[in-house]
DNA sequence: CATCGAGACGGTACTGAGTACCGGCGAGTA
DNA sequence: TACTCGCCGGTACTCAGTACCGTCTCGATG
C-alpha cells in the first residue's frame, strides 16, 4: 500500500469521524503511519485529498479528445465526460462521502468547482479547435463545454444523492437533450410565420401546424 | 473614507507592487492605518478584498428577479446578467486588474469561479421555479442558467483583455444567440411573429431583429 | 448631567496550513 | 568502498484565520 493511498484512507475515515475542520493534516499523517511532509508532497493541500484521482482523470479525458477524428469530435466529448461520470459509479460509497462532504464544507466545495472548471477547459479547447479556432465560434464552443459538464454534473449528482437508478441511461438522454440544443434547427435560424388576416386563430390553427411541420 | 474603502485601495496598490503573495495581510492593514481584526471583519479572507463589491451584486440580481412576471422571466435572466456586466464596465481599471491577478493567481482564479457559481446557483434556482420545479425541468434550467453565466463571462473576459470595443453590443447579441439555444424551434415551440402590413420588407427588419432579441 | 448599552475598532494570543531546508536511509552503480 | 539519486522524516518558520478581551464613541434614556 502506498504512502498515497493509505493517507487517503486515513484522511477520508476522519473526515468522517470528526468531521473536516476538526481533522488536521497531522491527525491524517499519523493515522496513516507517514511523515508531514509525505502529504503535502504528495497532495498540494489538505483539500486535495478528496480527489485523489483528479489528475488521472484529467488526462484521461485528454487521451481520449486526443484520439478523435473530425467526425466522432462531439462523440468524444460526450465519452470523456461519462469517463468521469464511470469513474465515479466505480469508486461507490467513497464517492458518495466525497459528495456529503462537499456539500457540507465550503472549502472543498470551491475546490470540486475548481476541478469541473478544468475538465470544462479541456472540452473547450478541444471543441473550440474542432470549430476552426476563430473568434465567431469562441462563444458556441464555450456554450457547449459548459452544457456538456453541467448535464454530466446532473446526472452524477442525482445518483451521488440516490436519485437515480441507472445513471449510465440518464447521462445519455442528458446528453442528447444538451447536444441536441446546439445540433437541432441549425445555427441561428428560428421558425418565423408571418401572415395577416382578420380570422379567428383558432380557424389558423391547422394551417399553423401545417407551416411549422407539425401533425395536430 | 471608510474602513473597506481605504482596505480595498491599499490591497490593490500592494497586490500591484508586489504582487498577491507577497503582500501580507498585515501589509494591507498597515497600509490602509487599521488593525488587523478590522480586515477579517470586513472580509472573510485575503481572497475576497479584490471582490469588494460581490455581495452587493448577488443582492441586485436577486432583487432583479425578484421583480419578474411568468413573461419577463428570460428578460429578468438576462438583464440580472448585464447588470454584473455593467458593474464590471463602471469600474473600468480596477476590474483589469483584477481580471490580471485572478488570471495570475490560482487562489484568485479559484475564488473567482466560485463566486460566478452564486450568480448560477441564482439564476438556476430562478428558472426552475419558473418552469415549474419538477424534475423533468431540472436539468434544463440548469443548462440554461450555465448557457448565460458562460455567455456574460466570455463576453466579460473579451472586454477585460481589450477584446471587446462595445461589450454592451456584444451582450446582446450573445445573450440572442444563447437564450436561443432554448427557444428557438425547441421541443414544442416555435418563435411566431404575426404583423400585418404593406411596407417593405427592408424597413422592417430592424423591428424584427428587435422582436426576436437579436441586434443586426 | 450621568450612565448605560450597543457597535466599531485595536491588541494579544493561539491554532493550523503550507514552505524551506536539512539530514538519514536504501538501492543501484562505478 | 564511495557515490549519487530518490524517497522519507524532522525542524523551524511564515502567515492566514479565529477567539477573546479591553477601549472608545455615540446616541438613547433616566
Amino acid at each position: 500500500m502506498t504512502a498515497k493511498e493509505r493517507l487517503v484512507e486515513a484522511a477520508f475515515s476522519l473526515f468522517a469521524e470528526r468531521g473536516y475542520d476538526q481533522t488536521t493534516v497531522d491527525d491524517i499523517t499519523e493515522r496513516a503511519g507517514v511523515g508531514r511532509t509525505t502529504f503535502f508532497r504528495t497532495f498540494r493541500a489538505k483539500e486535495d485529498v478528496i480527489f485523489p484521482d483528479h489528475e488521472v482523470l484529467l488526462q484521461a479525458i485528454e487521451a481520449r479528445l486526443g484520439g478523435a477524428t473530425e467526425q466522432t469530435a462531439l462523440l468524444a466529448v460526450t465519452e470523456g465526460a461519462r469517463l468521469v461520470l464511470r469513474h465515479y459509479l466505480a469508486e461507490g460509497e467513497r464517492a458518495r462521502t466525497r459528495y456529503r462532504l462537499t456539500r457540507s464544507v465550503p472549502a472543498l466545495r470551491d475546490r470540486e468547482i475548481a476541478g469541473v472548471q478544468q475538465y470544462q477547459r479541456l472540452f473547450r479547447g478541444f471543441l473550440h479547435d474542432w470549430m476552426g479556432g476563430g473568434e465567431d465560434t469562441a462563444l458556441r464552443a464555450e456554450l457547449m463545454a459548459g452544457a456538456v459538464v453541467t448535464a454530466h454534473n446532473h446526472v452524477l449528482r442525482r445518483w451521488l444523492s440516490g436519485r437515480a437508478d441507472d445513471p449510465l441511461r440518464e447521462f445519455d438522454a442528458a446528453m442528447a437533450e444538451t447536444v441536441g440544443l446546439f445540433t437541432a434547427a441549425g445555427e441561428d435560424e428560428a421558425s418565423i410565420v408571418v401572415f395577416r388576416t382578420k380570422k379567428d386563430l383558432n380557424a389558423l390553427l391547422p394551417e399553423l401546424n401545417r407551416v411549422l411541420g407539425r401533425n395536430p
